[in-house]
RNA sequence: GGGUAGAUUCCGGAGUGGCCAAACGGGGCAGACUGUAAAUCUGCUGUCUUACGACUUCGAAGGUUCGAAUCCUUCUCUGCCCA
């Protein structure tokens, strides 16, 4: 498979915004070749699914690809027994080696619907460091790479730095980095990888990793980094009422997804289109040529877009539609995608008070809150305020066999009585 | 090993016998204004309760007291310093 000699990775990356840092200044040149360049980024599976943060080394993975070269996906198995002190202030707890498996399977099918993994020239390929790491033993990799790391550099690292002045270290997290750079010499040497990516934190790492390869090897490996994410309102991006926005549709729903996508500040939709979506720059910058509530319009194709990325064409499609329904004039939220749920007639028969309606919707987590949010004015049954927390809802509630509850403007839930 | 400081509600951080469900800030939720934006202003932010109130919470376990986040004992963990 040859690559197309149109783009350049390097350009692509620079022209959308992904690259913060980058360890030498001829690396453009190493994407320029006719030979497909292996670079590798590491996913930490420490949970059963990656949120939107992970999206930006996903998307550069998959312009990579694009652009004729071949990903490395690789799962830290065996980094994420030890933990990544980066951008923490105390230790995260750690996994059972059952759980980091489990974890690593189902990242990789998420990252699956973004890259092609397949044995071409330009497949991406996954990987598990456990499956290099968890066979050294001690006194090897100590006398084997233990000579070329200096722990007096090793301090002056930003991750570390920001430990010592925190709650500490301990020798476990301490490793963490030597871990990483030996799996960048080991991918180097298996599979001919000479460029790792990764997020701006990781630019310790990947440095530790290079210069591990270069006296060892003799090898002249390259490094790149993804900018923070940021919001332009100082927010932590991907946090949402309800916590992180994940991949997994199980632990947020399509519409739900596509719902954050749709609520981003002005400010961040031309970035995030450059990031999170396969539009040329061109129409992205046509889009956001205007300022001012058309870009509402460019929000909508933004959210549309990721949402069609992670979720597919037909997810994508109801939850748009769903959206545009319940937020016209119409407040039409008979749609699938709207969050809903079946309420047997005979459960609704005796009648259930509104709190308890709002805790089983899930718009509250306790009796105690959905009172607030009464008090706060906040709660809606049909379009109609709810202004008395003792309000029993009955039968001759429903409105064509439907209890639409509202919390705020954009919360919704529907139960379909049946 | 020795010394010393500390562990408070989602986070940071006050509180050092009753006025403490616990200041203040952040975050979060809601209302107003809007464009499903930002900014701003307002209210709320342990659980149960119509309410009165009850119950659980201040690292863990015991104890003193009419009464403890606050005092005592032991334990666990952490920072810093010394050797």
């Amino acid at each position: 498979m040859s690559r197309p000699m149109s783009a350049n990775f390097h350009d692509i990356l620079a022209e959308r915004g992904f690259i913060a840092q980058s360890t030498d200044a001829e690396i453009r040149a190493r994407f320029a070749g006719p030979a497909p360049v292996t670079a590798y980024i590491g996913f930490d599976p420490t949970a059963d699914s990656l949120h939107v943060g992970s999206l930006v080394p996903i998307m550069g993975l998959y312009w990579l690809q694009q652009c004729g070269h071949r990903p490395l996906v690789v799962v830290g198995g065996a980094t994420a027994l030890v933990g990544d002190p980066s951008g923490k202030t105390e230790a995260r707890k750690m996994l059972s080696r059952e759980d980091v498996q489990a974890n690593a399977q189902a990242i990789a099918r998420q990252i699956g619907s973004v890259v092609r993994f397949d044995d071409s020239a330009t497949g991406a390929v996954l990987l598990d460091n456990a499956d290099w790491l968890a066979s050294l033993t001690w006194i090897d990799l100590l006398r084997e790479a233990g000579p070329h790391f200096s722990v007096n550099r090793m301090l002056t690292m930003d991750s570390v730095k920001g430990r010592l002045e925190g709650n500490g270290i301990s020798f476990l997290e301490f490793n963490y980095m030597v871990m990483q750079a030996y799996d960048f010499r080991q991918l180097y040497r298996s599979h001919g990888c000479t460029v790792q990516m990764g997020g701006q934190d990781q630019w310790g790492n990947i440095v530790m990793g290079l210069e591990l390869a270069r006296r060892t090897d003799e090898a002249h490996l390259a490094g790149l980094t993804f900018p923070l994410v940021t919001r332009s309102d100082g927010g932590k991006f991907g946090k949402s009422e309800k916590g992180n926005i994940w991949l997994s549709p199980e632990r947020t729903p399509p519409y739900e997804f596509y719902q954050f996508w749709r609520n981003v500040g002005d400010a961040d939709v031309r970035k995030f289109l450059g990031f999170f979506t396969t539009l040329p720059m061109a129409q992205v910058d046509a889009l956001t040529a205007e300022g001012g509530a058309a870009i509402n319009h460019a929000k909508e194709v933004l959210a549309y877009e990721v949402t069609r990325l992670i979720h597919g064409q037909a997810a994508a499609d109801a939850a748009k539609a769903s959206a545009q329904a319940a937020f016209s004039a119409a407040k039409d939220v008979s749609g699938d995608a709207i969050p809903h749920a079946a309420l047997a007639a005979a459960e609704l028969a005796p009648g259930i008070g509104i709190l308890a309606l709002c805790v089983k919707a899930g718009l509250a987590t306790s009796n105690g809150e959905a009172r607030r949010l009464i008090a706060g004015g906040g709660l809606s049954l049909n379009d109609q305020p709810v202004a008395d927390d003792k309000r029993v809802v009955t039968p001759t509630d429903a409105v064509e066999g439907r209890l639409v509850i509202r919390a705020g403007k954009k919360r919704w839930f529907r139960f379909d009585i049946g």
